[in-house]
DNA sequence: TTCTGCCTTAAAGTTATTTTTAAGTTAAGC
DNA sequence: GCTTAACTTAAAAATAACTTTAAGGCAGAA
């Protein structure tokens, strides 16, 4: 789940960002709005956290050059008390939700997973292929021979391959999508995943593996389905 | 994917060539703000990365005149730190996105790859011709008798032809788009790859062949359609 | 604290792709 | 018909991409 924070006071960014990284959500951060709309407009993100009070452009023109754009990502709005007139002016111009600042952290936690929920419902917590499943709530990957449990990083990926079943998703979308835009991570983490994947699909007994396509990207492939 | 790449820093500018083209693209590079513009009218590029302080012609300038004349091949800007005020202004100029030096070489990719993906968007992901099918996301050749996966390098001579069916495409043209203008490849490789290709198009069963015309180039020929 | 599990890097091994080499074959011009 | 340049193809060589294992760091749980 790709979440795109906008706000400017480092200190309060830098809090949030690590506590939502925790609750496995992948966070770019930014601190200005020309950043968050730059960011925004490529529609990659499940959620985008606004404060209203920015530099170079605030939160409500953000989201409404967002909105003209036909990005659909959901908007939560952060307001300070004082500008509590500015919510209403923000759910008109399409914002999903606002918190008014202060907040606690369960709040923004619980407000989050709501405004992201509607998009989630769509999808089946239940993913298949082939002879395999993968729960979206339990992490647990089932086959004919057993389950594991997959760590964050590893259902990421293969959510992003069951989703995408047959598409050669490529190494550099990978990064992007579950590490973010400006991630340090060297680009190998991916093959190393790849690998750990492939053996629990093996050790379950899956009747699907892992392509890789050299200097194109991967795919899941195997039984129809 | 051609890319024009104006930034006068020969350094950083030879560092992002080569990078870029390492990430299968074909880039032309300049220095300064006059070849910039001079190369960018010709309308061939499918994406533009300029930096803003150059020579002759500042970046914004540039990017004013090239959508004057109606170039619509999307602008990523590159600016200093000290310069943030001209993203904005370049933003209003009709860029599609900017980058603020120092950027890491990731962001830079997947901003270019969000950029040119839009009109990526407007391509057909199949294209089909006689009874074969090849496909963009799979790279997969498809024929009555059977499937094989492309390489990178045979992909994009395949797609290359199948966009401009029936025209002769020369041998330089081909280096050209592929492998770039300063390619230290030799002119055969072109020859070895049409070879590779009639090889797998034999083997999937399909009624189009590769026709050589000595002297001029390669087509696509066949079945109708 | 110690233990555990996850994330990341490093490094050595493996394999596919890319490029070059080289030994034919074919067509065009004389 | 002879010559030459253009192309074809197979195979070797070079390179880059991927695979896997191992090990260190770090955070949360016990």
């Amino acid at each position: 789940m790709r979440l795109l924070l906008a706000e400017d006071e480092r200190e309060l960014s830098n809090a949030l960002c690590a506590i939502l990284k925790h609750n496995n959500y992948s966070v770019d951060a930014v601190y200005d709005g020309a950043d968050a709309w730059a960011y925004g407009r490529t529609g990659d993100y499940d959620g985008i956290i606004l404060d209203i009070m920015m530099p170079k452009m605030n939160g409500i023109e953000v989201l409404q050059k967002l909105r003209a754009e036909g990005i659909k990502s959901p908007v939560l709005i952060l307001t300070a008390k004082s500008e509590t007139d500015d919510k209403i002016l923000g759910l008109d111009s399409g914002a999903d939700d606002y918190l008014t600042k202060p907040f606690s952290m369960g709040e923004l936690l619980a407000r989050i997973r709501a405004m992201t929920r509607r998009k989630a419902d769509f999808a089946p917590n239940l993913l298949e292929m082939g002879n395999v499943t993968l729960s979206r709530e339990t992490f647990d990957l089932k086959g004919p021979s057993g389950t594991v449990r997959l760590s964050s990083k590893e259902f990421q990926m293969l959510e992003m391959m069951m989703m995408n079943r047959k598409q050669l998703i490529s190494t550099e979308r990978f990064m992007e999508k579950i590490w973010g835009y400006d991630s340090e991570a060297e680009i190998n983490v991916v093959w190393v995943y790849i690998s750990y994947l492939r053996k629990k699909l093996a050790q379950i007994g899956a009747d699907i593996e892992i392509k890789a396509t050299r200097g194109v990207g991967y795919s899941l492939e195997g039984a129809e389905s």
